[in-house]
DNA sequence: CGCGAAACTGGAAGCGCTTCCACTTCTCCG
DNA sequence: CGGAGAAGTGGAAGCGCTTCCAGTTTCGCG
């Protein structure tokens, strides 16, 4: 319960053992003008025999700037933190920070609890600032965020309004790449597994695809909402293959769900990419995986952490940088080949050639 | 560059609201003893109206407790953290976090610069306490962590010398598991792929499994260090099949390296699991979706995590809490079927039936 | 040499909260 | 009814560092 038995040394000693005034030590760790070199030296050789270190609680509560940020992950799912894109963000995020002296707080509210915590650190100056993602539908704590005088930056859109400050990947224009790609692949009767429909990626993800469709007149088969995860996109594909027995294309918002989806096509004894093509969205390590690997939208998720961090950053400072859409693009792999070059898996008869 | 314009009501400024002392507030709001009812009551009145959050800052530098600890990643690779197993830890600490009100500072050390500052940070009193993860071999952070007198919680243990407080897996333990299945299933001319040598982990699971293969009598037949990556592995395999072309089971030590191992298994137009049966070590979600499905030794990462916080949050409270071994288990996939139970996979002529 | 500007210096006042301590006021019971 | 101990109270001294401010020196140069 006791605090710490060894003190640490502070600055009144350092200043005392260099024969300056406080003052001046402070100025010197500080590397601020107005010290002498004669002193600077001093100073420098007591901080070097003291081991001293100057206490960031203390600095924190004189310059009223604590010195850290923190990244909050909110969401209902308790297992959605483990999807591989939080640890691509944070790893982003956390290069971004490390070119600062900011520390990470991350902060994981999918449970009451934790939002209560995120809601308090949000009043209570703990942080300099706040990253905010995986917001479901109109989350309270967008709004709690906004009021907060903490700069925010979104990762991701909220579903309404336009924050201030965001960083988003091209989620629609994403969606839009995978629905030419059938097209000019000839494919005819596709089908789509979105995601919660109170989430803007599903609804961005979704809107991108009919849109790309809609341009090429062809019609969306069918569509069902799954929920990010595996085991929801394997159900939402069973509703499909019920609803409509012979998709020849099936575009789903996340790897994981496409990962679920090709179970039930196996088990339905279809045929990727012969009967059906797939396609993805995130291209993260898995999608190489699946069999057959996946072809899917790709987006870059680690710079999508540095920029928030960078953005985080400048509105720190006092700058007010611009929101920022990030570019996707297809990763083509042989779960929905491109017609052209002759991918890895056998001739596909049932594949005509593309528009 | 301004700190914030709106100011926060400060403690003072609730007392005054409420007509009584500071001290009476500050006992108020951490509900300590020693307040007549009706000051409690006048102060929360205030509190409530003024929309008062302690500053924990201001706390922190007067009770000497900064109410945050740091779990930190040390490594060189600077993609490992991107391995879904840090994520799985971080839930787990997160849960464990959650019940307490310590903030998680999380910390990627892979470049110098990151090792530096987690080095600042063990020195300056910036967290109560922390952990320690993925330290390669004689890494001086090890050393520093222990000189400082912050309790630090080790995930993982070093390699060398025992720490106070750690929690780890059975690794040696798991590891045996996997050669006495190979063993049990009939394989005779196993190979494993370990990790860096300078690595605990890497030892102990190399330990277990020809310590598994000796009391057997059944010699490993070649060994080659990957780097714990999926690349790494798959090279590795490229080595072992050049000095020992006709291995008929396959010990990963980790299941991205049996993930590499398998593609080169496959170019090579070996089949698993009738020619190789491969196990991994892990078994997070890729394992499942791996061609086979992956058989891999299971350990309990997310327990791993929560029981790290629960140790340094003991540790924090004065108490001195015992080390801790998780136990590890075999989970059976297709990659390395049973013997006796049929798997899904048809009848394996390759493979003898058991000892 | 003289003088204004520029560079130093260090005392003191905080930053916002906790807690020791010296009192004052109740309570309760023999 | 008296007195001891418990409960309540608030002044004041920090926690360790930054920074304003009012001087004191030093320096360049006409």
């Amino acid at each position: 319960m006791e605090p710490s038995p060894k003190r640490m040394p502070t600055l009144d000693e350092v200043a005392q053992r260099a024969g300056v005034s406080r003052t001046a030590a402070s100025r010197v760790i500080n590397n601020a003008p107005h010290v002498s070199r004669a002193k600077r030296e001093a100073v420098e050789r007591a901080v070097r025999e003291l081991g001293f270190v100057p206490n960031p609680t203390a600095q924190a509560l004189a310059t009223r700037r604590v010195g850290a940020v923190v990244l909050a992950v909110s969401s209902d799912e308790p297992g959605l933190f483990a999807d591989p894109f939080f640890a691509e963000v944070i790893v982003g995020v956390s290069a971004a920070l490390e070119q600062t002296d900011l520390e990470l707080i991350l902060l994981l509210a999918n449970t009451p609890r934790g939002r209560d915590r995120l809601e308090r650190l949000l009043r209570s100056r703990r942080a300099d600032g706040v990253m905010l993602m995986a917001l479901r539908g109109d989350d309270p704590l967008g709004r709690l965020a906004e009021q907060t005088d903490l700069p925010v930056v979104f990762g991701g859109l909220p579903l309404t309004g336009e924050p201030r400050w965001y960083v988003d990947a091209d989620n629609r224009g994403g969606a839009r790449l995978a629905a030419e790609h059938f097209v000019r692949t000839g494919r005819r009767r596709p089908v789509m597994i979105t995601g919660q429909v109170d989430t803007q990626v599903a609804v961005a993800r979704e809107q991108g695809f009919t849109e790309g469709l809609a341009l090429a007149g062809v019609p969306l088969l069918g569509i069902e909402a799954g929920d990010f995860t595996e085991d929801g996109g394997a159900a939402a594909m069973e509703r499909l293959l019920a609803a409509h027995p012979a998709p020849d294309a099936l575009f789903t918002a996340s790897d994981a769900m496409a990962i679920g989806a090709l179970r039930t096509l196996r088990t339905r004894g279809l045929r990727v990419p012969e009967d059906v093509a797939v396609i993805g969205f995130n291209d993260l390590a898995s999608a190489r995986h699946t069999a057959p690997p996946l072809t899917t939208v790709h987006q870059p998720v680690r710079s999508l952490g540095r920029e928030m961090a960078r953005m985080l950053v400048g509105a720190i400072e006092g700058h007010d940088p611009s929101p920022l859409i990030l570019p996707t693009r297809l990763t083509v792999r042989e779960s929905a080949p491109d017609a052209s070059a002759g991918p890895i898996v056998p001739t596909v008869p049932t594949v005509p050639t593309g528009v």
